[in-house]
Formats: structure tokens, C-alpha cells, sequence
DNA sequence: ATAAATACTATCAAATAGATAGGATTAATA
DNA sequence: TATTAATCCTATCTATTTGATAGTATTTAT
């Protein structure tokens, strides 16, 4: 499963990237009303995407948020990374988040190659997808 | 992530089903020795696994646990949903722990196919594979 | 009887998830 | 320059999950 917090994270940036108009930013506010996020929770998880250059901040009246980047150069496997970590289900067949299992003898493992298949066909599914996608859907 | 508790259920089976000879039952102490498994925890593992008709076992003396089925008939997706709940990513998508997302609108929800699309490419990789085609590999 | 195995109950520590509170800082504008 | 309204930051909190450990009861082969 994802997180919610991750779930939260890829709504507000299609709802950041669908309300952007390239001049006026959107306000953590705004987003946690529409979205149903709750606030306080939404602003740390809009400043760790700003803290990774996702996202840019505006201060004070006025402020809000924006897309560092088009929409269509930020991939959901990117945003999942950053909030959740590994998406692989085994931490030895991470391709980002690589460690080696304590207690197995990787070169033997009988179930390595059965999570690096689901590793491949999710990536197949998720690396298509940015956030430009996710709107347009 | 699958949880470690979850590799160390798949690891145990795999091991009772190599060792298995339909006539004496593998102890608890060989497989937390052989597959390094901290073995108080892998006796609530195998419990658990008897509880959900995996294994059965048999006490005192000469006890230990046996495949209940062949391992051909037990699928990885059987002991992973045994053990760590959902395959899933979204419990929206789940196929045998749906759950609504609370704050969203689920018809119009813009990353529910996203997750469908996964769910179905995991299960793809995941439904063919039995403990015996592990052993195989 | 004894030895050796599982069954059961209770507990525990650390990490993670999912937030909330309150005040500091910044910036637009009247 | 005061006001207002936004993000920023630090601290804290609760509940749940993860990953185990300890100790005792029960069962069974010999």
C-alpha cells in the first residue's frame, strides 16, 4: 500500500498543475478544502515536495504554490520516491533504494526473481505516468 | 513493501515443502536455524500459517509442521494476503481488501486506474507462482 | 518418567503513520 | 507603517504496526 500521506502528496499536485495558470499560486488552503486533506498535515507534505524540487513556494499574502516544473516532466514514480520510499516490495531488487536481505544469500534466493518481475511490471505501469497524465485521464 | 514477517512465511514454506518427504515433519528450530529466522518469531509465523490452513502440525516429540496441500495448489498471493493484508496499492483497488478512500470521490478519482493498471500487472506476476515454482527456480 | 516438540499468553521496544498546535517569518497592500 | 494573510518551523502527540522475546503449558514418542 501507499500512504496516505503519498496519496495526499499526488493529488495536490494535480490539483496544483490543473489550478496553476502560470501567474497566481495555490494555496495550501484551497487544496486541503477541495481535496478533503487535512490541512496542517498538507503543509508539511507540500514543503518536503518544495524541500525536493518539486514544487515552489511563495511567502506571505499572495502566496501559495507552483510547479517547479511542467507537469508533464514530473513522474509519479518520483513523487512515490520521495514520500513512501522504495517501491520495489523486496528491499534488495530497489533500483533506488537498494539494501541487501540480513538474513539470505542473495545469489540463492528463490524469491528475488519473482519480486524483480513485479518490480518491472509495475515500473512498466508507473513510469508512463506524470502528473500531466494523471489530469488528462 | 512486503513486511519481513512475509518473507520469512514464504521462506519457511519453501523450506517445508524441499524438506517435506510426506513422512516426517520439519521442526520450527531447522528452519529458523537453516533460513536464519529469529525462531520465537517464527513459530507465531507458523502458527499463524496453520491457522489459515496452510501447514498443520503435530506436537511433543518428533512434532513439526507439514504442507496441508501440495505446494503447487498454495499461491504466493495466498501467503502474502495471509500475512501482510492487501497486494494493492490503493485499498479503493483492492480485490480482497477494498476499502473506500474516505475523502475522495471514487468515480471521479483521477489515480484509481493508475493503480488498477498495477494491481493487475502484480497479480499477473504473482498469481502464477506457487510455492513449488519456487522451489524450481 | 523423560525429553523434545508445539501452543499459548503476555509483553516489549522501536519505528511509522497520521496528524495537531502554536508561534515565527515573510510579503502585499491600504 | 500597520494589517492581513500566507508559508515556515519546531515541537508534540496518539495509535498502529513491526519485529520480536520470555516463560509456561501441553502434547507425544520412546
Amino acid at each position: 500500500m501507499i500512504s496516505n500521506k503519498c496519496k495526499y502528496a499526488i493529488k495536490a499536485l494535480t490539483h496544483i498543475a490543473r489550478y496553476d495558470d502560470g501567474y497566481k499560486a495555490v494555496m495550501t488552503a484551497d487544496i486541503a478544502r477541495e481535496q478533503d486533506i487535512p490541512r496542517k498535515f498538507l503543509e508539511i507534505i507540500l514543503r518536503e515536495l518544495r524541500n525536493n524540487r518539486i514544487l515552489e513556494s511563495k511567502r506571505g499574502k499572495d502566496g501559495g504554490f507552483r510547479l517547479l516544473r511542467p507537469a508533464e516532466d514530473i513522474s509519479l514514480t518520483e513523487i512515490m520516491r520521495i514520500i513512501d520510499g522504495p517501491i520495489a516490495m523486496l528491499p534488495c531488487v530497489s533500483l533506488n533504494y537498494y539494501r541487501s536481505c540480513d538474513e539470505c544469500d542473495e545469489e540463492n534466493c528463490e524469491i528475488k526473481s519473482v519480486f524483480e518481475q513485479v518490480r518491472d511490471r509495475t515500473l512498466e505501469v508507473l513510469n508512463g505516468k506524470t502528473i500531466k497524465s494523471l489530469i488528462l485521464t
